[in-house]
DNA sequence: CGGCGATCGTCAAGGTGCTTGACCGTTGCC
DNA sequence: GGCAACGGTCAAGCACCTTGACGATCGCCG
């Protein structure tokens, strides 16, 4: 009845829990973070920071594109970038004080989408289908175990 | 350890597929067809053609964004557009002979990424994979059965 | 210690796959 | 026959990346 392929379903079910997590930002406050930015709130470490490389990686995309999200946080004052103390190429993403109340907004947000999932599907079918999905990720992380 | 949310998940999940598809593509000697394509060649009615809106409504997005696809479409020859004898409002769109070739390479091209998945991830899997995702994209149609 | 390939961050450009907004012509119902 | 609703279109813009190229620094090998 609708005929789309697992790709294209994939891709639509994102738009979906994307809106649902934008509009969770807005209530909360924040209209001006992107699902996007979630890669970064999540991924950097909170007391340290972490490399701009290490986020691309942890996201699973290219430094450059990772440097776009930062570029914009950092403009927004979420982030700050800082020298790396032990090599004098790199530089640490770190939260702000305003980043690290957002982050823990944007850990509650993702948390509201991924219980209301739970509840819609059900325990079972939710983890599974997080299973399924970093399997299709990352196969090399899910070999025959 | 790799902290991604679900929506991001979801992202991620469908590159990995479209790149897939994309390459079985170009094996198939259609370089020029991209992932986005499918939303078309899958859901156009083959004999008689499709209203725009139609298929916009098929792929779950705007009538503005499925012309944009069509659009180019046309402008390679895959579809043509043909006036509606039913309405002087609508068009049809209609594959081209080229575009019937294509729409059958697309569906083998579909078929091999799915079957894939099936493999890689079992049967019942995959079958909760698709049932769940389409409970997301359209929660309406799947209420307390 | 000197050379050199690998790595970190950055700049620039491009691309996919949409969106919102505005509009015109046609339809069809009161 | 008047008018809201619908079908298609033009225009602009946005989210979220990509590939390519490059300078600075690192660290290993000889």
């Amino acid at each position: 009845m609708d005929g789309s392929d697992l790709p294209r379903l994939l891709l639509e079910a994102h738009r979906v829990l994307a809106a649902d997590l934008d509009a969770e930002l807005a209530d909360r406050g924040y209209p001006d973070l992107r699902p996007g930015h979630a890669a970064v709130f999540l991924a950097v470490d909170r007391r340290s920071g972490t490399r701009l490389t290490e986020l691309a990686r942890r996201a699973r995309m290219t430094k450059q594109g990772m440097m776009l999200t930062v570029d914009d946080l950092e403009q927004r004052g979420y982030v700050r970038r800082v020298p790396d103390p032990e090599d004098a190429r790199a530089k640490l993403v770190r939260l702000t004080a305003r980043g690290r109340r957002v982050a823990a907004e944007y850990r509650r947000a993702v948390q509201a989408i991924e219980q209301r999932q739970r509840r819609d599907l059900g325990e079972r079918r939710y983890e599974q289908l997080r299973e399924v999905l970093e399997r299709i990720v990352a196969p090399e992380e899910h070999e025959v175990a």
